[in-house]
RNA sequence: GCCGGCGUGGCGGAAUGGCAGACGCGGCAGACUCAAAAUCUGUUAUUGGUAACAAUGUGCGGGUUCAAGUCCCGCUGCCGGCACCA
């Protein structure tokens, strides 16, 4: 009999075998097949590892580990994203250095990583906030100022009138600070951006050439949010200026009977003198200025608004004078922060109109009395009320629109994307600080190469100035410097780059992590570019994927990266959630803590109830009584050992089944459907238990196809069976597809569709002696009645179409 | 409001249009035990029937098909995301 099953020496002797034998190192033999698979580096928080994090990385691993035994070599890193905020408010609010605090909870990662067993390569763990690291995040950024994608802009920031700093949206919640409860305003400050929406277009259509998972790529696409329309143009009545609109339905230019102009726009100052109800537009903008992002984009609620008394616009189709509104619900950051209203076919324009008492004008008929509803389906309606445009579709008045206003020289077709420059500075100490000095005669000039990495200096204190400036500012020494151009006196930028700079790049940095010439090698950046298989949270499908996509494509552009794009493939996973079907959280009272889990079942427990859990995509909740259930598979496993014979192959009557679980596990891990893929392993269990004993081979192959998902105990019953080497060297296990197939199968007897019967068929009967038999075995049911069809699908059923 | 996803036993969940409920948990019964735990064996969708078997059953209402959890149309509920995107 074997001993009891101790998963903790066993856990742990292992663990220190492959640390010893280096088992998991990268080779950097570029002959080999490679295979780079990534898993989203965690934030090291104060609170340690979540059951949520083992979830995906233990996916990659299993593949990892597959695919070594496939004869790869493959590329599995880790590292750690380790600027942020709340490292920045833990040091504040404790007075240590926000590097101690990274490095402790690094070191806690680190080691509850490792005890769930991981075939991370360690030797290439990076850290976003090593100076050798952020060396290249800085040089990357100045590539892209030198390029002009890197610009400053005024810019608002969310700011807490109570601790009079800058907050993260994050920090900004139900429209008061988080931590003191004041409330947050706008306020303007001129900050650093990415030039993202240059690449707009290149981030769609590099989607065509990867393998993401459908509903990844729709949300890039929905996010970078495509459309085309026309630029119109509204001569403002008896001025010079005109008013720019942009507009998906230049169509409805006829029914547009007013224009709501954001609160931000231009034309209100401009014209300030000529609006007789200046006070009251002026009481609005404060209004609106003095919203958060939240409120302002609340949905459902009133439109509100003030019209432009003394100031009218040309509708230039039909020159009819119609008022100007402004409103906060035209935003100044999509199109021209102008709007043509058309009540009639527009959502939100018919609320307006509705509030306001404006005329609704009907130019496409189709629906119902547009008095009472909009009408804004554009594949039925016909044209009216529109001059030249009558009796056309949509898409054909559009056409023809176009045309006439580009004739007149007052419009033209045009693209649009919904997608922003990205905001690239923030007003605080924990993060890259941003390579360019600020000089009164030169501008803003680049730090030299040669001078990065731009360290971050030591400050007294983290906390943001009251003044909205980084606490970086405060370091005259630091900040007051010479300019690289001129010599003369300048300044250092004091905002630093968000954390999510250096997760832009860090799978490059893997591929060659203790370059110090460069960001990598051309050579392993050729070999190991793409990554071939990314996996990650789907919170991350729109900000980080679409951010780490534009710095590749820009380093594509500028000959540093192979490949357009950075990952060949990408797929995500569910969450965790608590017993309860609820996000697992303190406040909740439902969070696992793993450190406890492994403890008491094992690391291999662990790892194989989260990928048995459910569909790898979806969320699912913990069970604890589902954590037992595996480590009982487990015991199960262990227990082989007391019925393994002496016999060398597959028994008889296991040789088919052998073949069909080697090709389902195979199969179920490649397409992340491990939970299928251990439920055959528990099912061959079951078999082997039955029968009552196991050939050396079966264990063999059993022990190989469930290794990847519990590495320990596989490898100890290997060493213990003394079958030499060790399992993660094996090759992976073929099967032969002419013989997953059983020689006899049962297959259901239908009626009209329903089950009658079952019969045992050969596998490779013909189809008519099959369907005699089945008839057969209907006898009586059959009698009398009219055969109309007769359909045998191989492998699953007969079914006989009878009338009367 | 818009976008995306999901609704299957007591529970977690399986099912290339082809026997719904694999596998696990829990329950029930039995074996072992003085007893319990652990372990092992059997059983377990619902209703009716001693049984063979029959009927019903994948959120709701329609449809396509020899055959629908799966495809189509229309609802409804829940979860997630959001930048009122003209």
């Amino acid at each position: 009999m074997a001993d009891v099953y101790n998963h903790k020496t066993v856990e742990k002797k292992w663990q220190k075998i492959w640390d010893d034998n280096q088992s998991f190192a990268t080779s950097d033999d570029y002959s080999k097949p490679k295979f780079y698979a990534l898993v989203e580096f965690p934030y090291p928080s104060g609170q340690g590892l979540h059951v949520g994090h083992p979830r995906p990385y233990t996916a990659m691993d299993i593949v990892s580990r597959k695919r070594r035994m496939q004869g790869y070599n493959v590329l599995f890193p880790m590292g750690w994203d380790a600027f942020g905020l709340p490292t920045e408010n833990f040091a504040i609010q404790n007075k240590i250095h926000p590097k101690m605090v990274t490095k402790n909870n690094v070191e806690r990662f680190k080691n509850q990583l490792h005890s769930i067993g991981y075939s991370f390569d360690w030797n290439r763990e990076i850290n976003t906030t090593d100076p050798d690291y952020y060396h290249w995040t800085q040089w990357i950024f100045l590539q892209m100022f030198k390029e002009g994608l890197a610009y400053k802009a005024e810019m608002p920031i969310n700011w807490c009138t109570g601790c009079k700093v800058g907050l993260a949206n994050e920090e900004v919640v139900n429209g008061v600070c988080e931590r003191c409860g004041s409330e947050v305003v706008r306020k303007v400050k001129s900050q650093w951006m990415l030039k993202i929406t240059e690449y707009a277009q290149k981030l769609i259509d590099g989607l065509d050439e990867v393998d993401y998972v459908e509903r990844i790529a729709v949300s890039q696409k929905n996010w970078i949010g495509r459309s085309t329309g026309a630029e119109v143009d509204f001569q403002i009545s008896g001025k010079e200026d005109k008013l720019t609109v942009y507009t998906t339905r230049c169509d409805t230019l006829f029914g547009a009977t007013y224009m709501v102009v954001s609160p931000e726009h231009p034309i209100l100052d401009k014209y300030k003198d000529d609006i007789k109800n200046w006070s009251a537009v002026e009481d609005y903008r404060v209004l609106a200025a003095r919203k958060s992002d939240f409120e302002r984009s609340e949905l459902n609620k009133e439109k509100t608004g003030v019209v432009l008394d003394g100031l009218k616009a040309v509708n230039p189709v039909n020159d009819k004078e119609i008022p100007i509104f402004v409103s906060d619900y035209v935003l100044m950051s999509y199109g021209t922060g102008a709007i043509m209203a058309v009540p009639a076919h527009d959502e939100r324009d018919w609320d307006f109109a509705k509030a306001f008492d404006l005329p609704i004008v009907e130019v496409v008929a189709g629906g119902e009395d547009v008095q009472k509803q909009v009408y804004t389906d554009v594949a039925t309606g016909t044209l009216v009320n529109s001059g030249f445009l009558d009796g056309l579709n949509v898409a054909d008045a559009q056409a023809k629109m176009i045309e006439f206003l580009e004739n007149k020289g007052i419009g033209h077709a045009k693209v649009n994307y919904k997608l922003r420059d990205w905001v690239f500075s923030r007003q605080r100490y924990w993060g890259e600080p941003i390579p360019i000095v600020h000089c009164d005669k030169c501008g803003y000039v680049a730090i030299p190469e040669s001078e990065l990495p731009l360290e971050l200096p030591e400050v007294e204190s983290y906390m943001p100035t009251d003044t909205g400036e980084s606490p970086l500012s405060v370091m005259t020494d630091w900040v007051n410097t010479t300019c690289p151009k001129c010599g003369g006196p300048a300044k250092r930028e004091t905002d630093t780059m968000p954390q999510w700079a250096g997760s832009s790049w860090y799978f490059l940095r893997y591929t060659d992590p203790h370059n110090k010439e460069a960001l990598a090698s051309p050579e392993a950046l050729k070999y190991w570019l793409p990554v071939d298989w990314y996996n990650g949270g789907m919170e991350h499908t729109t900000l980080h994927l679409l951010y780490s996509r534009f710095w590749h494509r820009f380093l594509y552009d500028q000959g540093v990266v192979p490949t357009k794009e950075p990952y060949q493939k990408r797929t995500s996973h569910g969450m965790i959630l608590g017993s309860n079907g609820e996000k697992m959280s303190k406040s909740r009272g439902n969070v696992v803590n793993p450190d406890e889990i492994i403890d008491e079942f094992g690391a291999d427990t662990l790892r194989t109830y989260e990928m048995f859990i459910g569909a790898f995509d979806l969320a699912a909740s913990w069970q604890d009584e589902g954590v037992r259930g595996c480590r009982r598979f487990l015991e199960r496993v262990w227990k082989l050992q007391d019925i393994l014979n002496t016999e060398s192959g597959y028994s008889k009557d296991l040789e088919a089944t052998m073949h069909k679980t080697i090709k389902k596990v195979s199969g179920d891990y490649e397409s992340l459907k491990f939970n299928t893929g251990i439920a055959a392993l528990m099912s061959l269990i079951n078999d082997f238990t039955k029968k009552g004993s196991v050939t050396e081979d079966e264990l063999k192959t059993f022990l190989v196809l469930l290794n990847p998902v519990a590495p320990h105990i596989t490898e100890e019953i290997w060493s213990i069976c003394n079958y030499g080497g060790y399992v993660y060297e094996q090759k992976w296990p073929e099967y032969d597809e002419a013989k997953t197939v059983e020689s006899t199968i049962e297959i259901a007897v239908q009626i009209n569709g329903k089950v009658r019967s079952t019969i045992a068929v050969p596998s490779d009967g013909a189809k008519d002696d099959i369907i005699a038999m089945a008839k057969e075995e209907l006898g009586d049911r059959l009698a009398g009645k009219d055969i109309v069809k007769e359909i045998y699908v191989p492998g699953r059923i007969v079914n006989i179409v009878i009338k009367g």
